[in-house]
DNA sequence: CTGAAAGCGCTAACAC
DNA sequence: GTGTTAGCGCTTTCAG
């Protein structure tokens, strides 16, 4: 016997559960296995069928249970953004915008969903890894992390496919080849930027960096000296990728160094900082003090007084490099623990953008 | 017979496949249930063996599948928070900031693991919903609601435990019973802003407000109406709650209505953007135009030129009542279509902060 | 205190 | 084309 719709409908209230396969094929008087078919786009099934399949799911409201499938499929079309940072400065920092941007963008297209997860605190990691590895995410994507982020090793030990952004672990570089990675040429775009700097005939650059622990920091800062070799401590600030952080320190290079003539800066925003200081100190920009920034985030570098002169990072590209090389290693196979499927890691290019301040 | 660490360990190696309950069951010699026990801190179980199941979930780097426990137990201690923004509009406003932070801490409080996810456009929907039918989350936090958003009633019909940020539906209020929502008193808080105008001398008192298909933004122009009726259109203009639409909209006032003596603007954000216009248009505040804003995000706020007076909502606060409410929910019992289950909405007050530019 | 067995909702062979 | 069957990895009675 055949139980007409507002029976079900009214079992299913009282019993207060979501509908599952199993009431969708009773209504649409069809098996699972071709409710599941035709949920699932196979092409296989007679149209009629298929169309009085689609309206019961309809009439039920029927979603099907994530968990349940990828119990069985091993995926989920979801995958983690990670990002280890206080929240604080995640959401003041267009960098992140930009790079979201690329990520989701990628990710869409490949049919996945991106989910964002934030760790502040060390007490963050046991939880966040328990979702990871808890097979709600098909891969993840980590950034922001310091030399001694346990993440990496973690995430890799789990066998979840990952890859991050920016160079994990100490800017000495060990260990980088175990891991898949998507980095802009932090070196390569600071020296460039330092010679510029001289090129322009300035002798005292100082330098303003991110926070050392850092792998793109560290090779920001290693790069201004491979130009600059025997550069005095009192010409070097470390910071923390904060407009604040690059006020305040270029307030103490000027201090430490009141005849500074230059400075390359390791972010745009951390340089908006410095400019602010330098007009407050009655410097002109570039007369008194040449700047260049890193990142050429467009809102902010171009909307400085004067416009400024910085190492372009193409940051939403990185951010759908590195979606696209996870999706890569995700649909190919079964992954495997012994990291057969590990991909290259990825330096992309930066190029000097000459605006006025230097 | 008994294989080896390091014969198990091969195995997996070479399946390539993460261990399960009944791997690390067998290294332990005792039954799947008894692990599960410990795993679950499940007092019962005798020391001794608790402690040799927990040196083979170490060795073997188990994590259990929340794919299948959630399967069973209907749980799986994550909640999604969905913004519905186009994220550029996100990642630039402390307001976002602020209110996660409160969800945040109280999740965590609760042992749930947020989960971000953003929509940014009608594409994103169906994607969306099936993670969050998808049986992924517990519930979800819903911010940002425009009056036509599919959202609440796609979540509502899921029968997936919501609550949201501010009141959904169009500013008039209908519908709005039907959802469980934590909002500021918006209404009020901008009469009291308004007034406070009024009491200053103000005769011509433009507003600034955000978008209108938003309840907040309709409420708080309605709450300068009531204090000010038959306001001439001129005195209104519409922005979209960032500092640049903030901006332009106070040109579009001076040039519609140059005799304007006041402005309150719905929010922070766009009062910094419309101060830098009156000073760049040269009009003095609060001498020649008085400014209240909105929100009170203390580091905009005490930061701009003249420091702004404000109507205070207490935002990280109204996130962890969001996310107690929820958890409350939640952890209640197995949930109800019919809505036996609904808590009750709430309105938080709102305070005016009096600094220096009204 | 511990184990055996029965599913949770879904997909994937394999029959018909 | 469509139905049947056997699990995916876990929790949870229910015995012992």
């Amino acid at each position: 016997m055949n139980r007409t719709a507002s029976e079900i409908e009214l079992a299913e209230r009282l019993i207060g559960q979501r509908p599952t396969l199993e009431d969708v094929a009773r209504r649409a008087e069809v098996s699972k296995s071709t409710v599941s078919r035709v949920i699932n786009g196979e092409p296989r099934v007679r149209a009629a069928v298929a169309e009085r399949i689609r309206e019961a799911v309809a009439e039920l409201g029927y979603v099907p249970n994530q968990a349940a499938r990828s119990l069985v499929t091993r995926r989920n079309d979801a995958v983690a953004v990670v990002v280890t940072e206080p929240q604080n400065r995640l959401f003041v920092d267009p960098y992140f915008d930009c790079l979201l941007r690329g990520i989701r963008h990628e990710l869409v297209q490949h049919g996945a969903q991106p989910v964002l997860l934030f760790i502040e605190e060390q007490e963050d990691y046991p939880r966040v890894c328990n979702f990871l590895g808890g097979g709600h995410v098909d891969g993840a994507l980590l950034f922001s992390l310091r030399a001694d982020d346990p993440l990496p090793d973690l995430v890799e030990q789990m066998g979840l496919p990952a890859v991050f952004g920016g160079r994990p672990g100490p800017g000495s570089g060990q260990r980088s080849d175990v891991y898949t990675y998507v980095d802009a040429d932090n070196r390569g775009g600071a020296r460039e930027a330092v010679r510029h700097l001289v090129s322009l005939g300035r002798r005292r650059i100082a330098t303003i960096t991110g926070p050392l622990d850092q792998a793109s920091a560290m090779d920001r800062l290693d790069g201004y000296r491979d130009v600059l070799l025997d550069t005095p401590p009192r010409l070097v600030a470390e910071a923390d990728f904060t407009l604040q952080g690059g006020a305040d320190a270029m307030a103490l290079l000027l201090d430490q160094a009141p005849d500074l003539d230059a400075v390359f800066v390791a972010s745009d925003l951390m340089a908006s900082g410095a400019l602010r200081i330098l007009r407050e100190r009655g410097r002109t920009v570039p007369g008194d003090v040449a700047v260049v920034g890193f990142d050429d985030l467009t809102p902010i570098a171009e909307a400085t007084e004067p416009p400024l002169t910085t190492v372009r990072q193409d940051i939403e590209g990185m951010g759908r490099l590195m979606a696209r090389l996870l999706c890569d290693r995700t649909s190919h196979q079964p992954l495997r623990k012994d990291g057969a499927h590990r991909l290259p890691s990825v330096v992309t290019p930066t190029r000097l953008v000459i605006r006025d301040s230097a």
